[in-house]
DNA sequence: ACCTGAACACCGTTCAAGT
DNA sequence: ACCTGAACACCGTTCAAGT
């Protein structure tokens, strides 16, 4: 009779929302290697076999993921500021979603236009680059590019220390930092002067603003090229 | 004695090169999901466990493949170009050489810091920004954003059809295309619009110079306002 | 509808041993 | 120095079966 509660779970009933919720938890805590169709089984007190009533197979699994990130982000209202503010604004959004689950915001990429919730910020954005005044094809291969950069801003490199504490992740940057100081400063001059901010970037804290307002600036740019056909 | 070519593979006798060009040989024709140490050690006609002389554990093998992809980057050769110019130059040169391998591409974010071919491209980027007037700090920023970027370029998302001939990869770009197209054009019209565009970015046609050409953008644009401080 | 049990074909890696 | 053999603790997934 002390059948229930197998592990720390408690046991309502698996579904496909738990498995995501679930799944994420445990990237986050482990990395998104940790994420295996027995370990969740394992979390959620149920056999491995169960997950497979609700996901056809692991890859929809990931799907369901990054589909939940999407829902995450909350869209900026909408008002009469010019596109790339407007733009920058959504970007932004995208990240402040992400973000706190950069272990698995590579899933994102593939599954944006599979489902609805990506499909949604898909559309926003080819809305603005269509306001800016490119076609829909040239939209179409900005905003892809968008994405992809915007999801690598956040995610995390792979091969990351994961499980560990953020004492553990200092020694890496500080030992990260040591390695490059040590270079000939002959043959690597410029590695070794940005040293420090180099082993920095190999973290969370990294700046992505800079990046959203680089890539925003070069659409910029780019558009106003187009319109005076400079 | 009927004992050698147990496998296609000549017998040479193994070492790291050998196994670091099998490796990107196997990934290149089914996926990096394919590149695991006993595939690898069948194609040479060897244990799983003679690859452990030649490399600690398999992030040094993948560390193998990424140092590879960046000892194969032509420098263009220095001029006196503006430094805008040499700075694509120098990014298509990375393009160029990653890719051929969209499948390991993605290896190269970790390792660029931790290998002597990484560590060249890093240098002459941070220099290039340095040059533009960015700081050491900034320019590192830039820097690794610019990796990042570029790699996500060139690299083949996850998931996509391997070991697929090019017809299987059109018949794929064609459902893509035919699902995006039958979306609600109310609720989507933006993406109805670009279905065509947004299936074929799923593929290694895609247009590597635009992305190019926003990054570089963006840098001078910034360049630019920090120097006359609009 | 929802889950279990046993089995299959895979992984990376360790450790002791051979030559 | 370079490689083998056996073993361990994992994977994802199928298939038949239980309730």
């Amino acid at each position: 009779m002390v059948k229930k509660r197998d592990t720390a779970e408690a046991r309502e009933r698996l579904s496909r929302d738990a498995i995501v919720t679930g799944a994420i938890a445990l990237a986050d805590a482990e990395g998104l290697g940790a994420v295996t169709i027995r370990r969740l089984a394992q979390a959620h007190g149920v056999t491995p076999m169960a997950l497979y009533w609700h996901f056809k197979d692991k890859d929809q699994l990931l799907d369901g993921i990054a589909e939940r990130l999407f829902s995450e982000v909350q869209f900026p209202p909408a008002d009469s500021a010019p596109w790339d503010d407007q733009l920058r604004a959504l970007l932004l959004a995208l990240v402040a979603a992400l973000r706190p689950h950069p272990a698995v915001a590579g899933l994102a990429r593939a599954s944006v236009l599979s489902c609805e919730p990506g499909l949604a910020v898909a559309e926003h954005t080819l809305s603005l680059l269509r306001q800016a005044g490119f076609d829909a094809d040239k939209s179409a291969e900005i905003g892809g590019f968008l994405l992809t950069a915007v999801v690598t801003l956040v995610s995390d490199e792979p091969g990351l220390a994961y499980g560990a504490d953020a004492e553990a992740r200092e020694d890496a940057m500080r030992v990260k930092r040591a390695s490059l100081s040590a270079l000939s400063p002959r043959r690597h001059p410029n590695v070794v002067a940005s040293a420090d901010a180099l082993a920095a970037c190999t973290g969370p804290e990294a700046n992505h603003e800079l990046g959203i307002d680089m890539l925003v600036t070069g659409i910029v740019c780019m558009a106003e090229g187009r319109v005076t056909s400079r």
